[in-house]
RNA sequence: GUGGGUAUAGCUUAGUUGGUUAAAGCGCCAGUUUGUGGCACUGGAGACCAUCGGUUCGAAUCCGAUUAUCCACCCCA
């Protein structure tokens, strides 16, 4: 087909069959958050440029090359969001937030915006489920924040993801850092790449997770940031490793983890996955509590994370996790002339006011292209609406699954309908049992 | 921004060393059954072979460029 345009390089379509999986994920997220007390807060796709070159840095990737800017008609440069973190800090400055009890727990489920090459788990537009735990600066904070991603993953049934954690430390003892990494590095001047030459200059830090095999060599025997923390950041990350090991979090203490964003300070962490290709970070995040100061406010500790929504699906399809069955048909009516037409309105009507799926023709097809199509979407039941049973008010309900026909008269239909799906059901449940549903084959074949 | 792979119906793919009207499965529509879906059989619709240019008597096939897409670097979710 020749269409006169297609979606923009690094965007996806949801189409309507596969939603569910994404609508599932969001409301697990959802429901994780809120156990841990915290709430939802939405905030505009574009801000005022400056906002993301302060907030995340100006000499970070994504500031430098990877925005969507443009000037609007006022003439103001507006930049599309490529995190979540500066708008949410922004909104809780500018409305007071932290006028109302510390910490202020907030999560956001959004989109963001990155001009970057696609690759498999990197898009231009994605979607992140984000966390902000504001004013809290006790270890358990960074704990309790690493332990909300957790249950996501355990909540959704995935394995082999490996926490790895880090501290980075506050300004000050990275400034001791930054020069002995300095030191240390420039002894191997001649054998580092370019861009690590670069980086040793503006920020050394970075150099440590360079994939080149010479520079990852190197890095291996660099000073680690841990030695060089002063006593309240080793304090600090001594104590988030003792309250994950209380909540059982397995992870691993990983020095080379250098977050891209500027504002962190003391733990960094990464959820990573081999199994989705080289984009393996599906939830990263730390504590940044430099940033609300850095943006106007009182200085307030804080920490949070972002969990990247196209990966986490993209993992769960590697790992065939099962997905809960989206909602079938409860009944298509066929119908057949006008005043039956009419009539398969009326009741559909009223069953859905009920909560039930009903669906009728609007195609104008004939019985059996009506009867194919009821089928195809899964309807459990099917009802033939004619001239017959309208004028002896007798009609038959046929069960899609087992093809097994129940007379009634419709005014008993009308009554009782709901009640039949819902003990139909149950007791669908109650033969599977309710332990050991094997969901995966419940779906079939559908992951 | 830098590499590498790929591009044929809605989807998955075949198409030989260049040679008439580009093929199959799935899907879609219809019929076999004039009031009953799934199964089977039959038929139909659907492709300027990504685009532009070149080589050739002749290009889906060879060459070049462009675009798109996938993967990797970089960076991150």
């Amino acid at each position: 087909m020749a269409l006169i345009t297609n979606a923009i390089k690094g965007t996806q379509d949801t189409l309507p069959k596969e939603s569910y999986k994404i609508q599932y994920v969001e409301s697990a997220v959802r429901e994780t958050a809120e156990n841990f007390g915290f709430h939802e807060m939405r905030t505009p796709v574009f801000e005022h440029t400056e906002l993301f070159q302060r907030g995340v840095g100006e000499t970070t990737d994504v500031v430098q090359k990877e925005m969507y800017t443009f000037e609007d008609k006022g003439g103001r440069s507006i930049t599309l969001r490529p995190e979540g973190t500066a708008g949410a800090v922004r909104a809780f400055l500018e409305h007071g937030l932290f006028n109302e009890g510390l910490p202020q727990k907030i999560y956001y489920l959004t989109s963001c915006y990155r001009y970057e090459k696609p690759q498999a788990g990197r898009l231009r537009e994605f979607h992140q489920f984000g966390v902000e735990c504001f004013g809290a600066g006790a270890p358990s904070a960074d704990a309790e924040v690493i332990s909300l991603a957790n249950e996501v993953f355990n909540y959704l049934g995935i394995n082999n993801l490996a926490l790895e954690i880090n501290s980075i430390g506050c300004p000050e003892c990275r400034k001791h850092y930054h020069k002995a990494l300095k030191e240390y590095f420039e002894q191997y001047k001649n054998d580092l790449c370019e861009t690590c030459l670069g980086r040793l200059d503006r920020n050394p830090m970075r150099i440590l997770d360079c994939k080149s095999p010479v520079c990852s060599g190197i890095a291996e025997k660099a000073p680690t940031v841990i030695e060089f923390l002063c006593d309240d950041c080793k304090n600090h990350f001594e104590s988030v490793k003792e309250y994950l090991d209380a909540m059982n979090i397995e992870y691993t203490v990983n020095p080379q983890i250098v977050r891209g964003l500027d504002y962190y300070t003391r733990t960094v962490f990464e959820f990573v996955s081999k199994e989705i290709g080289a984009q393996g970070t599906v939830c990263g995040g730390g504590r940044y509590d430099g940033l609300i100061a850095e943006m106007g406010g009182q200085p307030l500790p804080a920490c949070g994370f972002g969990l990247g929504l196209e990966r986490l699906l993209l993992l769960m399809d590697a790992q065939k996790t099962p997905f809960p069955e989206p909602k079938k048909c409860d009944l298509y009516i066929v119908s057949m002339g006008e005043k039956a037409n009419i009539k398969a309105a009326e009741i559909a009507t009223d069953l859905r006011s009920e909560g039930m799926c009903v669906q009728f023709d609007t195609v104008g097809r004939g019985l059996k292209p009506q009867m194919k199509y009821a089928n195809k979407i899964g309807a459990l039941y099917t009802l033939v609406l004619g001239d017959s049973e309208l004028e002896t008010g007798n009609i038959k309900l046929k069960n899609m699954e087992t093809g097994n026909e129940t007379e009634m008269t419709l005014f008993d239909f009308a009554e009782n309908f709901q009640s039949v799906v819902i003990k139909d059901a149950m007791s669908g449940f109650e033969s599977l049992g309710m332990e050991g549903v094997d969901l995966a084959s419940l779906m079939g074949g559908t992951l």
